[in-house]
DNA sequence: ACCTTAAAGCAAATTTGTTGCTTCAAGCGC
DNA sequence: GCGCTTGAAGCAACAAATTTGCTTTAAGGT
């Protein structure tokens, strides 16, 4: 969860936590996330300024808030009947999501914004969580399986440092390719 | 190359582009990297603010070029005499020099200060560089080597994931446990 | 040596970020 | 429910950083 929003859960706090969020939001698709400002996003939250300087430090801490809440996953990941069909399926979604050029900017938001790592830990979390998700199902089933760090460190952390690293040709089948590294091309 | 200032390479623009760059690093050491601010920073480098703001934009795009320069390796690879102990000692460098403290400062600075990744592309061609020496070693001693994107994919994608989201944990052994990995695990 | 032209210097104007103090309202004891 | 306690929000004055138009400097070419 965010860093200082978890203050006091209920009343004014949380109803300004909600509009600056939504105010960040809001502008960013009206301005563009280069045209963002305090100012501007205090004045459209009907906040002063000073609030949001209190409570997130910097505009960077209060993009990267909004990020994390954009990265976390809104579904469980699809049952495709196999750990392989479902692995993939995964990978390909996630690589998908995250290559976009929004994507990468809530990557980059979440990473910036971030003095003690918390945000990326959490970035990290929600992607252990739905691979855990497949593992979980796949030895539910009886079918031997890879550990989560083994899949983050096969899939995910390629991923990742090619998104960040080398913009350039990032599609499904860099993403297939990294599953059947992991799982063996021994096709069904 | 950096962006900006590689345009008229001799002369004043250089004389501003290196003493900027010093005043940085030695304001780096001085006040710490909260500390900085382009006011501070062009004083110390005896040039004024406007200069910097016009040339590199704000003090991220700044801190990204002096970073990318620290992070370019000074020396080629070790050569210990086969693929497996060459891979070894290089990820394992790699990972102590990324993962400290200064080295994860510098990639972060490297990757927020850059709204194109060029930066953040040089920073993984320099290793790719290094890593292709590895490799052509290896083939010239008549060695079975995997190509340097395997690499890219199995050691330094993880190590730089787990720097940039996952903080904890990160030693000598996980280095040497993702070449063992790659290379598998038969003992020579 | 003289043009041409990026880039640097300078200074005013604007914008953003900080801070002390006051006011508000959530949560708690009664 | 009523009134404390306290963290957070508002306000306003202040300080600092950023932007900008114009002038001046000096590289590089003729």
């Amino acid at each position: 969860m965010g860093r200082k929003p978890m203050v006091r859960p209920g009343g004014r706090s949380a109803r300004v936590q909600a509009s600056v969020h939504a105010a960040v939001r809001e502008l960013e698709s009206e301005v563009g996330r280069e045209g963002l400002t305090v100012p501007l996003v205090a004045a459209r939250a009907g906040v002063t300024p000073s609030t949001i300087y209190r409570r997130w430090g910097d505009l960077q801490e209060l993009l990267s808030d909004v990020a994390i809440e954009r990265l976390r996953p809104e579904t469980a990941p699809e049952e495709k009947g196999d750990l392989r069909s479902d692995l993939e399926a995964w990978a390909e979604q996630f690589l998908e999501e995250m290559a976009s050029p929004t994507g990468r900017a809530y990557i980059r938001d979440a990473l910036l914004g971030d003095p003690d790592g918390s945000n990326a830990g959490q970035c990290s979390a929600y992607a252990a969580e739905q691979i855990d998700v497949i593992l979980t199902r796949a030895a539910d089933r009886g079918e031997s399986a890879p550990d989560v760090e083994m899949v983050l460190d096969r899939v995910v952390g390629p991923v990742m440092y090619r998104i960040l690293f080398r913009p350039d040709g990032l599609d499904a089948a860099y993403a297939h390719q990294l599953v059947t590294g992991l799982l063996g091309s021994t096709d069904g």
